[in-house]
DNA sequence: TACTCTTTCTTCACGACTTAACAAAGGAGT
DNA sequence: ACTCCTTTGTTAAGTCGTGAAGAAAGAGTA
């Protein structure tokens, strides 16, 4: 109902930081503009990020019908987050800048099921950050398969990690003393799209993404939906055969069971395409190869794909669908069967609606999990509550330490 | 990305006397809890709205351990807003207090396809308006089925009222000199349902309406979410049957075109069960005095609903979801083959997700669109724009007039 | 009765933005 | 060259909110 100002202050001026990270030097009147804001405002601002010796003036200037803009850039671009993507049988790490370029990887073996996961996952942590210079790590984002509850805390529930109301954003914090958001891996990802990806100009933006699971990220107006628990964006199991292959999750004909990788494989077993020891990697070469069957599988995944996202297309009406994951590897194949069912079943109004294809690199989904660290200190309410304060205290705080 | 505090002197004004009118009495304290918002602040709104002769105080009080409360009520309630249903055929006016009960309806014929349309809709609400009390009307909320872009200006695009780029916010405005807002009935209706309804204590609500089509409502974080230009929500035209029957949009087997009530008078037609010139009214008596098939057709709506719902349920994770619309009449019929399928299609951790069933009552899209003009007065940065600000100042304006 | 405790409400100093008005610095037309 | 216009940036005053400290008013208890 009603509304409040609170911690705004360092807000905004992390605002000012990000946006100069983000998309480079910029005139006080353009962050005025960009930021919505007064320009006012940024005058103060700035004379403090000045002052602090996190911002400097270009001198640049270039005249257009007025008075010359004094261009700002940030001093110091190392300043980055860590983006960890837990997945059941491995850990992948980044270190990535404010601009949202990845600085470092690195993937480790995991094994979420062991009772020592947790610890281990803290070792392996400590080890990455400590190789590169920890001081300039704002925090830490973990993006995981499964739903997170109380953001603040990060209670992990995840059936795929087989992990139960587990306080991973708790322990993660003890142990390494550093900010820590966690969240579900196809969020993250969406917040990475729309920080410095395909959705960076929208507010509107529907997330998918197809690999063994299908899932979905939503954004509107600029924030994510998370729904009652964080369970929101389970497209893959949205029911589309009625006498459907049974899923994972109990139900007959998901979506996910259908166009899922794992499914794709089964299908292609299932007519001797590839044999048991063989994978969705062969089945693809197969494809490319130009094997009919092959092809036909992919094609007939794309259809159901087309058609089951036309109706979320129908009901949330994004600006632009980002489509993503390891499944686009193999867009090539699925996208004219694809195209076809997706535009014939969106209502007439929302027919041209944009799908860009995102092209899947293996350290995206930990790239996600990083850009949950550098948005969150924008999230003023704070969806991850404490967790943004203390990303901003540890960005104004390296910024003294500098000088 | 950055926050700004704004108008929000009156916003909060006016929250505290809705939260008054809806809710009854209360003390300082209750309302700075309820509407989230320091002690301090509620003393100098209240001594403001005092002396306004807004509020009075009750002089009630109850002590429970603590120094006793004193209770703060509204001195008027008859301030009011006017809500509008336009249908292709007729139009629905009521008057609804600030607490959002019904004070007054009426129903007029109407042609939305006439050229003359917009000129004697204008009639017609003058007409109703006048025959009230004009100056307690804070405002004008019209709900009707189409997409309404740029909501300050209120331009309607409707192919049920054949409707192309309608200003119809515009025209109303200047008409009346009152402030108006125009949307879409579903979002309209959840409005009314998350100030007055069923999810009144929630955030995060699905409003699913049926009737000759089928409708979906969503609020996200306790705001409508509206896609790229108010398209949200159209879930009568997600595809349910690859071979279905054709629908209104040229497409086949949206589930509007399987479980819509012309759907199922047609079905109901074609097997003879009614005559070509009886409707839904009559399929409903036949089930209700037990007839088979009549039952067979409600409950295979219930179960493609369920399931479709499921999808919807699963990707969006609402805390409640509320059903309501014409359709709802028979939903004794819908429900058992309703609830199996829902439940059966929902993943495991959402398949105990609440559904109420809204008791239809004529005037209740009217009434929602009514409720649009009490809820816009909150939305700060004003999805409605200059309105919020139009009918705030009426608010103010109604207790000068007063003293 | 006197004390402590709880809850309600108020006062005060201060911070974060905003608007409004103005200063600065250049182009464009005459 | 001079005036007008546009765009950028600053200053100053005012508004809306907060947190902290304390006053007010009763209940509970020895």
């Amino acid at each position: 109902m009603a509304t409040s100002s609170r911690n705004q202050a360092d807000v905004n001026r992390t605002a000012v930081l990000a946006h100069l990270g983000g998309h480079g030097p910029a005139s006080r009147a353009e962050l005025a503009r960009a930021l919505d804001v007064s320009p006012a405002l940024i005058t103060q601002l700035t004379r403090d990020l000045l002052g602090d010796g996190l911002l400097e003036e270009l001198e640049e200037s270039s005249s257009n019908g007025g008075r010359p803009a004094r261009m700002l850039g940030l001093v110091s671009r190392d300043i980055t987050a860590v983006g960890i993507k837990i997945a059941p049988d491995h850990t992948a790490f980044v270190e990535v800048g404010i601009d949202g370029v990845v600085r470092r990887s690195v993937t480790r073996p995991f094994d979420a099921v062991s009772p020592l996961a947790v610890s281990h996952l803290i070792d392996l942590v400590r080890a990455f950050v400590s190789e590169g210079d920890e001081g300039r790590v704002l925090g830490i984002g973990v993006g995981l398969p499964g739903t997170v509850a109380q953001q603040g805390i990060g209670v992990v529930d995840s059936t795929q990690l087989g992990w139960n109301q587990v306080p991973l954003g708790e322990l993660l914090r003890r142990a390494l003393d550093l900010p820590v958001v966690v969240e579900n891996n196809v969020n993250a990802l969406s917040v990475a799209e729309q920080l410095f990806g395909q959705g960076r100009d929208y507010g509107n933006v529907l997330v998918v993404t197809v690999g063994n699971g299908v899932g979905a990220g939503l954004i509107a107006d600029g924030a994510v939906v998370r729904g009652r628990a964080g369970g929101a964006g389970d497209l893959g199991h949205v029911p589309v055969r009625e006498d459907g292959p049974l899923c994972q999750c109990g139900n007959r004909g998901c979506l996910e069971a259908i166009v899922g990788q794992a499914a794709l494989v089964n299908d292609a077993r299932s007519i001797r395409l590839i044999g048991a020891d063989e994978g969705v990697d062969e089945l693809r070469a197969l494809a490319d190869a130009g094997n009919e069957e092959a092809r036909e599988i992919f094609a007939h995944a794309g259809h159901t794909l087309g058609r089951a996202l036309a109706g979320a297309v129908n009901l949330l009406d994004p600006e632009i669908v980002v489509l993503s994951g390891e499944g686009v590897e193999a867009w090539s194949h699925w996208a004219t069967a694809f195209e076809t069912a997706l535009r014939s079943a969106l209502v007439p109004g929302k027919r041209g609606a944009p799908v860009a294809v995102e092209r899947w690199q293996d350290d995206r989904w930990a790239q996600g999990a990083a850009a949950l660290v550098l948005a969150t200190p924008f999230d003023a309410e704070g969806v991850a509550g404490d967790q943004g304060r203390l990303v901003r205290e540890r960005l104004v705080a390296s910024a003294e330490s500098r000088s």
